[in-house]
RNA sequence: GCCCAUAUAGCUCAGGGGUAGAGCACUUCCUUGGUAAGGAAGAGGCCAUCGGUUCAAUUCCGAUUAUGGGCUCCA
């Protein structure tokens, strides 16, 4: 006799077992209709699901994310249909949802061609079309491995094997295909009406490159055709923003095959560059650093003392000149001990806070290239801070709200935070270790911070906490860090005395704000969609003439204002002022200023805004007012 | 590094076994025009590199390099 309550707080009264299919029946033919699956008592199940006891139940629709998610669990499962009725050769492996979507790993003898992409979506549609319905059979571990095995799927025997013994199964038939799966899954194929596949790529089996590729076949899926359509719009416009289009059209910098993975700056990318660079010094002055440079060829035996030779030799650039290794530094730590090594320090020098706009140069995988994002050459906003064991907590505090109070001010409040633990190859005892894990973490709960753990991602000399933006495609960057490390001032003999007069190790803090300044531009053009705040953009302002006979009056006022630091071009060219106007709006130029008769006569200046806000008329001196406050906001990009 | 795709004018792209095309940009001329494209003419390419097939290759095949999308990695 179960009395089922609904998410309103009604309930119902059945005289016997009833499926999660037949509660929606009773409610309204409507929602039956709608019906993917159920929540029974907080737990996910399928339409089919005989509900025996009384029980909370909300039936799940397309409209619920769940749903949606439902969707794509099963869209997976009729990829992997169609492909092995096209490609009964094809092993299947694993299909699971991901953002948007899903995808599914194929071990096939050879590649799946856009064409074969194509023949596999439309075989979709039509098993789509024939509403077949998904079946749940509950099955025991090794009849599991003997059906699987006995279908030839080597793959799926395999996953299952590392299964326990003992533990019951599910499998879902659909038609002529059955795939091992927790589920649930929608009732029939039927409701399958709005995916595409999107893309091929090769994936490694288990995500071990030691492992064969498979071939991974990318989809996405949705509740109906206007959800679907609505996605590809929205890729399709964040596509726009991808920085290195961007970069190209507003002529911010380029990459080319002499130097794969290094830029070559233009006068207008380097100026943000140059800006952001010098907004950090500000900052870092604030906050009582120092700041340093060192050598960018440093001798392997530095390398060796460190321990990074040891673990990074094949991914360091090393020049052979008088007998000696070189290595291009790829980081800018074990230099930073050498300038604190100078000198005998004292407990009361300490935290001691070095800086340095570092440029490293990292041998990184070619396939791993990417824009900005991820470079051979890039420059850190890189600091050490030397300070004892008891500092530890205070300078991660301060650091963090320091890493805030910057992103705040380039507009950004999604910031990912991850910790990262001590790795299976590290250096250090167990007991630093212990510690090092635990000042981080503290630190974080201390601010309230909400943060994932990341454990055995940490560098090999100590944990870390990462902070991480997305790009336009979502793709999730590292930009800031700070990590912990009790190993490598004792490694490379750094010391200060303390207050009993004996010797100590320094702990030293690795910390980045922005983390490589290439990779923060990068997201922040995305950011943007190139729109930069006035006080980054490369041109602030465009003076623009009507006639030939306003140039004279141009060209004084673009002294005045190259004189209060403001970035300003002129625009005296024999076009209309129409075409002025879209020139420099597609340069995304924010201030746009006419001068004609008018304006010459009256000595004022016509301004309008990027955003094409006309902002009527200022005086010379208004104006540098007026963009002299723009420019210290900062953050905002209207005015 | 691995898998797949791509590489044609400054840019965005079309094309195709027989001396290469568009739009925009560029140059010159006309136009002096008030807030997102005024008009005309002209110039511009070893079709990424190296090999192979062919009477003939930019086109077909292979390799290399770079780029794009993933995977692995990321001090």
């Amino acid at each position: 006799m179960p009395i089922i309550t609904l998410p309103d707080g009604s309930t119902r009264e059945f005289s016997q077992a009833i499926s999660v299919l037949d509660v929606a029946a009773d409610i309204g033919a409507g929602l039956a209709k709608a019906t993917l699956a159920g929540r029974v008592n907080d737990e996910l199940v399928d339409a089919s699901f005989l509900i025996e006891n009384d029980a909370n139940l909300s039936i799940v629709t397309s409209r619920d994310e769940e749903g949606v998610d439902v969707i794509r669990h099963t869209t997976a499962h009729l990829l992997a249909q169609a492909v092995k009725q096209l490609f009964p050769s094809a092993q299947v492996t694993i299909g699971p949802v991901i953002d948007n979507g899903f995808y599914y790993d194929f071990a096939f003898e050879r590649s799946f061609t856009p064409d074969d992409i194509e023949k596999i979506e439309k075989r979709m549609s039509e098993l789509a079309g024939q509403e077949i319905p998904v079946e749940r059979i509950e099955i025991s571990r090794d009849d599991a491995i003997e059906f699987f095995r006995e279908k030839q799927e080597e793959y799926k025997a395999q996953i299952i094997e590392s299964i326990p013994q003992g533990d019951v199964l599910s499998l879902y038939k659909q038609g002529d295909f059955t795939d091992l799966c927790r589920g649930p899954h929608v009732p029939h194929t039927g409701v399958l009406k709005a995916f595409k596949l999107t893309k091929i790529a090769g994936a490694y089996w288990r995500g071990n490159s030691d492992n064969e590729m498979l071939q991974r076949i990318y989809g996405t899926a949705w509740g109906d055709k206007k959800a679907l359509k609505k996605y590809l719009h929205r890729i399709e416009e964040a596509e726009k923003r991808d920085h290195r289009k961007i970069a190209k059209s507003l002529d911010l910098f380029h990459l080319q095959e002499e130097a794969p993975g290094m830029i070559f700056w233009h006068d207008a990318g380097l100026t943000i560059y140059r800006t952001i660079e010098q907004y950090i010094r500000e900052k870092l002055q604030e906050n009582n650093y120092v700041e340093v440079r060192t050598p960018q060829l440093v001798d392997k035996s530095l390398w060796e003392k460190s321990g990074h030779w040891e673990k990074f030799r094949e991914d360091m650039f090393t020049v052979d000149t008088d007998n000696h290794e070189y290595a291009v530094k790829p980081m800018n730590c074990p230099c930073h001990v050498q300038i604190y090594n100078q000198g005998l320090k004292s407990y009361r020098d300490l935290p001691l806070r070095m800086a340095e706009f570092g440029s490293c140069h990292r041998n990184e995988p070619s396939g791993t290239l990417h824009g900005l994002m991820r470079l051979r050459n890039f420059v850190q906003d890189d600091a050490h801070i030397f300070c004892t064991e008891e500092q530890i907590q205070s300078e991660v505090s301060s650091f963090i709200d320091l890493l805030y109070d910057v992103y705040a001010d380039f507009g950004f409040t999604d910031i990912i935070i991850k910790l990262s633990t001590r790795p299976e190859k590290r250096v250090g005892t167990e007991e630093e270790w212990d510690k090092a894990e635990k000042s981080l973490e503290e630190a974080l709960n201390a601010k309230g911070l909400d943060w994932g753990l990341q454990p055995g991602e940490g560098a090999f000399y100590g944990p870390k906490i990462e902070f991480s933006l997305k790009d336009c495609l979502d793709r999730v960057w590292q930009c800031g860090t700070i990590q912990v490390d009790f190993s490598m001032p004792g490694r490379l003999d750094a010391q200060y005395i303390a207050a009993d007069g004996s010797r100590q190790s320094p702990v030293m803090l690795h910390r980045a704000i922005l983390g490589s300044l290439e990779r923060f531009i990068g997201i922040l053009i995305e950011e943007y969609a190139g729109k930069f705040p006035v006080w980054l953009a490369p041109t602030q302002v465009v003076l623009m003439s009507i006639t030939d006979k306003n140039n004279e009056y141009i060209e004084k006022i673009a002294k005045i204002l190259q004189k209060q630091g403001i970035r300003v071009k002129i625009d005296l060219r024999n076009e209309k002022i129409g075409f002025k106007i879209r020139e420099h709006t597609l340069k995304r130029i924010p201030f746009l200023v006419v001068a004609g008769e008018k304006e010459v006569e009256n000595n004022e200046l016509a301004v309008r805004f990027l955003s094409g806000k006309n902002m009527g008329s200022f005086t010379p001196e208004a104006f540098i007012a007026l963009l002299a406050e723009n420019v210290a906001k900062r953050s905002k990009i209207e005015p």
